[in-house]
DNA sequence: CTCTCTATATCCACCATGGATATAACCAGG
DNA sequence: CCTGGTTATATCCATGGTGGATATAGAGAG
């Protein structure tokens, strides 16, 4: 997971919203709502697969704890490994988004 | 999966396949080969995620299978309801990518 | 005739996901 | 002061999606 290949449509989005937080950094249940907003509610992270995802990431050298900055949040911030891994995922979905524009997968069916 | 939830990768690819393909309609193993060429290569359907994926999109009417097309090849074509969870899944890709744009995480971070 | 490529199909191990559950701190209200 | 709701993190478990290995078979090339 640490290397080239896509990123979990989890891992990606968790990224997005670490990219995203003011100051580069957001904390777990922060990243929750955020999912949740930008997506239209059509993606709401569970706790298993969110903490799960942060630990994961942390693991991986996409992003990192920033220690003592609350006492009850635990924030991350996107390394550079991690906005990288980031700009690759966004660049492949923009490639499918396009893909699917040009087979008219865009606009709404009925209207054909 | 035949709900309003958001597409696996896999089957937004496949469908995206179907789409694309001459006639609205396309068999496995040519689905193999356009997705990655579509996705340059950095995805690669196993064959058990590509015929597993299938036969669950036709169990969720979202793709149907055309017979007597052809003595081999198992031809599939896109149906209405395929086409609208496409679209739903490409609107809410373009927003995350919309939102990757927003966070500075299309070009290469280096160049920043 | 054999080897490789096309093509479909199934099985299995891995692990990502989501939900349930637990814990605890903070705040508002009675 | 105590209680309930919200914020916040953490872990466990069942489900199932993914990818690789494996098997089969027809077609075309040498």
């Amino acid at each position: 997971m640490a290397d080239g290949n896509p990123l979990t449509p989890a891992a990606f989005q968790v990224l997005l919203a670490l990219a995203t937080g003011p100051g580069g950094r957001a904390h777990g249940y922060g990243i929750m709502g955020f999912v949740a907003e930008v997506t239209g509610g059509a993606v709401q992270l569970g706790p298993g697969t969110l903490y799960r995802t942060l630990t994961r990431l942390a693991a991986d050298d996409l992003a990192e704890e920033l220690p003592g900055e609350d006492s009850r949040r635990r924030y991350y911030r996107i390394t550079p490994a991690g906005r990288a891994a980031a700009a690759r995922e966004t660049a492949l979905l923009a490639r499918l988004v396009a893909a699917a524009g040009d087979a008219g997968l865009t606009a709404r069916p009925e209207s054909a």
